[in-house]
DNA sequence: CCTGAAAATGTGACCGC
DNA sequence: GCGGTCACATTTTCAGG
């Protein structure tokens, strides 16, 4: 079975409910989810398996309160990379957990990158470890808001 | 039962455990993840509850392929907000799905939002929107050199 | 996409450490 | 408190239509 790397898929309105569901609560059962989308569950089955292999869904994954496992501090961090030796900063984003996302991105800053921290000491000394690759912007997260949340059916 | 909505709670190393394999793979059964932590299926169940109800684990999300639903241009928008009628913002907020996240930062830019957007002309007009706030700094995403991932055990 | 039966899992009461 | 065992309800899976 071919799966296409690049285009969109063409969804119905009962996948982008299962889609829409599944974003929101990931562990509900798959007969729950059928009830909800108004289909047997195995025909659910069906569907989410479709959806997952061609890769429109990419995971499902449980979200942590980072305060309360011990990281109260979030970062966004931009990096100016110069050159384009991109090796050293793959291995240290694969070491560092507290690297959370890193986006490479158009204009100035080529990454930002989402840094969860135990202290601002241990923000200091990611930061520092970043600095090592170039200069860096960092900026303190207050407060998210907003709860999680994927795209929408247009 | 009271929640303690500040502080972090002492986590054990099953704990760890469970935490770390539902953050990849939110959707195994309580029986599986009881073998992969070694614990029996009800022991696990109730950890699990446990951390729901501690507010450890917030919640459970399928992660989507923004390209495959239709959505190909993601972007990272920074924005500038000048006073404090941050109503405005939050009911555009919850208008907009294209707005995947928002987080308010220390920093020049007070708002830094993560939008996914179905092609250039649409990213546009959700800058525009935007730009009614406050000025606002734009950078269109590459590439995400990261797999997701959560917080690990120090 | 549905039905239906067998296997696996979820749930909760109860016991032992 | 914390985890194991067991019985019963629900869900998953897969054949067949």
């Amino acid at each position: 079975m071919a799966v296409n790397l690049d285009e969109a898929v063409n969804l119905d309105d009962i996948d982008w409910a299962i889609i829409g569901q599944l974003q929101q609560e990931a562990r509900i059962s798959l007969s729950e989810l059928g009830r909800r989308v108004k289909l047997s569950s195995s025909a659910t089955t069906e569907r989410v398996r479709n959806l997952e292999s061609l890769g429109v869904i990419t995971g499902y994954h449980a979200v942590v309160d980072l305060a309360k496992v011990g990281y109260p501090v979030l970062a966004i961090v931009r990096l100016k990379y110069p050159g384009n030796r991109h090796q050293p900063l793959r291995r240290l984003l694969a070491e560092r957990q507290e690297i959370l996302e890193c986006l490479r991105t158009t204009g100035d800053d080529c990454y930002t990158l989402k840094v969860a921290a135990r202290s601002m000491e241990h923000l200091e000394t990611l930061v520092d470890e970043l600095a090592g690759f170039g200069s860096t912007t960092t900026n303190v997260v207050y407060s998210q808001t907003l709860a999680y949340r994927g795209p929408g059916h247009p």
